[in-house]
DNA sequence: TCTTTTATCGAACACCGTGTGTGATAAAAA
DNA sequence: TTTTTATCACACACGGTGTTCGATAAAAGA
C-alpha cells in the first residue's frame, strides 16, 4: 500500500518540465511549443529532459494521464458511497464537467484550441471508451435503426468533445450543472431520432438523475425502437 | 473575360506539387510530411518550391481553395438554374456531400484523419459562414432559448464537420443522399431541443427538400419558439 | 524564326531544433 | 559519513528550413 518515496529531485523537475508545457501551450499553441522552449522556461539541463520523456508529446501525454487518474479515482470513491447510503445515480458526463471545470487551468492547455492533434485523439478514445465502451456488446443488436449505430456513437463522442473544448476556449460561462444539461438536449433527442423512438418520456425529471449512456443502453436493451 | 494565361511551366510544378502533397499525406499524415518528401516526390528543385509558396501551409491552403472555388462556381450554377425552371429547393448540405464525394481523394487528404490542425480550423471556419453565416443577424434575438444559441451554432457545425471526416476516413460507405438524411436525423431533433420547440412538423417530407439551415433560420424569423 | 522574358535548377549557405553521450558535480538517500 | 544517483554543462552528428545566385532551358512575343 504504500508509496514508494521518489527522489525529491525527481518530482521537482518533473513539475518544472510540466508547469512550463503547460504555460508555453496557452501562450504560442502546443505545435508552436519546442523542447528548447521547455528547457529555458523551467530551467532544466537538456539530458535531463530526455532522461525523463522521449519527447514532447510524452510530457503532455504523462500530464492527461494525471488528470485521468484523478478523475477516476475521484470516481470510484463516488461509486462506493453509492453502496453506503442511496445517493443519486452516477451522472457520468456531469461528473467529467465538474472534474474538468476543477483543473481548468490544465485542461485549456491540454484539451483547448490551443492544443495539438495527438491529443485530440487520444481524448477522442477516452471519451469513447468512457461513453460507448461499457456497451460495445449491446450494440450488436440486429435491428437496423435509421442511422447506422458506428455513425450515432461517432456523433454523440464529438459532440461531446466538443462541447467540453468550446466550454474551455469560452472560459466556462456557465456552471458543470448547466452543461451537462446543455449536452443532454443537444445529445438526447439525437438518440431517440437516432434509433427511432418518441421521445416523450425522456426530457424529464426522471432522466436528469442518470447519464445520457444509461439511458442510451437502455434503448438497446430493449432491443432499440420496439415500438415501431 | 478572358482567363490570363499562364505560363505552362507554373501549372506543370504547382500540380505536380500538389499531388505529391496529397499522396504524402496519405501515406503518412500532414504532420509528417516535410518539405523535402514534397521536392523528392514531385522532382523539384528546392528554390522552385519557395518561389511558389511561403510552406507547406500554404501548398495545402491553396489546394483546399481551388476546390472551395470549384463548390461555389457549381452552387452559382444551381442557384441559377432554379431561376429559369422551378426546381427543388437547394439543399447545401446534400450539395457538400455530393461534391466531397466527386473529390473524395482530395478531400481524404485535406480532410481526412490524417490531415492536420491548422486545416481543421480553415474547414470549420469554412462550414460557419456556410452554415451559420447567412443568418447571423437574425441570431441577435431576444429570446432566451434553452440552449444557448452560440452552443448550439458551434454544435451543428462541429457535428457536420465530424460526419463529413467520419465518411471520408470510413471509405463513403453511404451515399450523398444518406448522408444528408442522417444529418438531418442528427441534427433537426438537436435543434428543435435547443430552441425549445415541438418537433412534429418538421421530420416531414416537407422538410427534407431544404436545408437544415433553411429550417433553422424559420425558427429564428419566428421569433424562436413562439409556441412555448 | 529570332529575340526576349522568366521559370526552373542545383549548389551552397546559415540557422535552428533534435536526440545522444560524456564525465563532473551536487544533492538526496542509506 | 558513505553511497547512490539526478542533474548539469558541453559537445556532437543529423536533418529540415528558408534564402541566395548565376547558369540554363523553356516558354512567350514579335
Amino acid at each position: 500500500m504504500k508509496e514508494k518515496k521518489e527522489d525529491r529531485r525527481i518530482s521537482r523537475t518533473r513539475r518544472l518540465m510540466h508547469e512550463a508545457l503547460m504555460a508555453l501551450i496557452v501562450e504560442k499553441g502546443y505545435e508552436e511549443v519546442t523542447v528548447q522552449d521547455i528547457l529555458d522556461r523551467a530551467d532544466v539541463g537538456r539530458s535531463t529532459f530526455y532522461a525523463h520523456y522521449r519527447d514532447k508529446d510524452e510530457l503532455l501525454l504523462s500530464s492527461f494521464e494525471h488528470l485521468r487518474t484523478l478523475f477516476e479515482v475521484q470516481q470510484q470513491a463516488i461509486f462506493a458511497a453509492r453502496r453506503t447510503g442511496r445517493a443519486p445515480e452516477l451522472n457520468i458526463v456531469l461528473e467529467l464537467f465538474r472534474h474538468t471545470g476543477e483543473h481548468h487551468r490544465l485542461y485549456k492547455a491540454i484539451a483547448g484550441k490551443r492544443s495539438g492533434e495527438m491529443i485530440r485523439k487520444y481524448l477522442y478514445r477516452y471519451l469513447y471508451n468512457l461513453l460507448i465502451g461499457p456497451h460495445t456488446e449491446m450494440m450488436k443488436q440486429r435491428t437496423t435503426p435509421p442511422v447506422p449505430v458506428e455513425v450515432t456513437t461517432h456523433h454523440l463522442v464529438s459532440s461531446l468533445l466538443s462541447l467540453i473544448t468550446w466550454w474551455l476556449d469560452n472560459n466556462m460561462p456557465y456552471p458543470p450543472e448547466k452543461m451537462d444539461e446543455i449536452f443532454r438536449r443537444l445529445s438526447t433527442p439525437t438518440l431517440e431520432a437516432a434509433f427511432g423512438r418518441r421521445a416523450e418520456e425522456i426530457i424529464t425529471s426522471e432522466y436528469s438523475a442518470g447519464s445520457v449512456i444509461a439511458f442510451y443502453s437502455q434503448f438497446i436493451d430493449r432491443g432499440c425502437c420496439p415500438d415501431k
